[in-house]
DNA sequence: ACAAAATCAGAACGTACGTTCTGATTGTTA
DNA sequence: TAACAATCAGAACGTACGTTCTGATTTTGT
């Protein structure tokens, strides 16, 4: 009938989502985002909308990539401490030794557009509280194989660890070395580990 | 002999502080400043220098400030858990409750700077180090008052402590409730004073 | 009181951005 | 093959920003 897309809509919101990963939302600018995807502004926004409208679907494609990636096989039965482990040296590996200087999506939202954008901040909130029950999930599974210790409350323990990730993706955007991050994932996940007190 | 300036740089520097700590960099513009501050683009540029001296003056107040307020008590003798704790009471309260929105410039800068400007990498790196060793005396003082395990490494306790306390800026950030982030704070704190593993 | 010098408020400038528009191009259908 | 319709590359537009400039104002020392 007429003329077809030249790009995939797929495989440039992949793109999008680089960019957006590693500078964040206003650091990014439509420009960049022609060049580095080679899609037209007409492609763009006839597509994905304006830019905010883009950054919520690469946001929501963030966290599916995520999920697939690394959460979900928390929600499979048999799922260990090394599966929160690997997720965690994923996530160092990510930050540290990235040309890309890839950071965090999840971060930049929440520092740059939550506190005045009410509905992003829903969408961050549900995403956050769906990898903290992820990691509650595979704690319960972990603790079910004597890994971790049995008075853990899993549902706290989850929230700590959605925590120290984001706080470990600060750490890493500052330059701190490698090891310092390991040493951090050895010493929160080690903590599981002991008696909880009080 | 002329006439004299007719704002108060220390004070003005404060309130640029509370601007880039809220807003971070790029959301915070010169008119921003100028109207919330009261001063002239003249007085601004004539005592700070442009944009980016002006922000990083406003991150060596900030430290100082955090310094200052938080962290100098943990390096006199004495220093208990308590005090560890009231940091990441006074950093939860700061962050949830507040009607300026207030963030973390370090965060911001971490994000927004750090990985293109090695200068205030550099700038951030020393802040950050400086805390974690903060961290680290506060809590081997904690340890000679048995109010934390004898085996636990105090130097890679506090660089844990460091990273927690910019997840929970991260988490208040996209608006978890004040009792999420204080269960966080209790199980971390909590955890340091059982036998480390492995 | 007067002159000098640094201040202030705001206009002005150049740049960069998000978005829209336009003419040319392309691929598909009839 | 001819024509239509959606595509593309890039120009164009309005806005917002960081920075500089300007004329009026104010304060201090003589």
């Amino acid at each position: 009938m007429t003329r077809a897309r030249t790009f995939d809509p797929s495989t440039t919101l992949s793109q999008v989502v680089d960019l957006f990963a590693s500078k964040g939302y206003s650091e990014t600018s439509m420009e960049d985002i022609v060049q580095t995807t080679g899609v037209s502004r007409y492609g763009l926004y006839g597509t994905f909308g304006n830019k905010r409208e883009l950054f919520e679907q690469a946001l929501e494609r963030y966290a599916e990539g995520m999920g697939k990636q690394s959460f979900l096989r928390l929600l499979e039965p048999g799922a260990s401490l090394d599966h929160i482990r690997k997720i965690f040296d994923d996530r160092v590996a990510d930050i540290c030794c990235s040309e890309a200087n890839r950071g965090c999506l999840f971060i930049h939202t929440a520092m740059e557009l939550a506190p005045q954008d009410e509905e992003l901040r829903g969408v961050l909130q549900r995403f956050m509280k769906r990898i903290s029950k992820a990691f509650a999930i595979g704690l319960d599974s972990a603790k079910g194989r004597g890994e971790i210790h049995k008075d853990v409350d899993v549902d706290k323990a989850g929230e700590l660890l959605t925590s120290s990730m984001f706080g470990l993706v600060v750490l890493g955007r500052t330059g701190f070395p490698r090891e310092t991050l390991e040493g951090i994932v050895d010493s929160t996940l080690n903590s599981l580990k002991s008696a909880p007190v009080d």
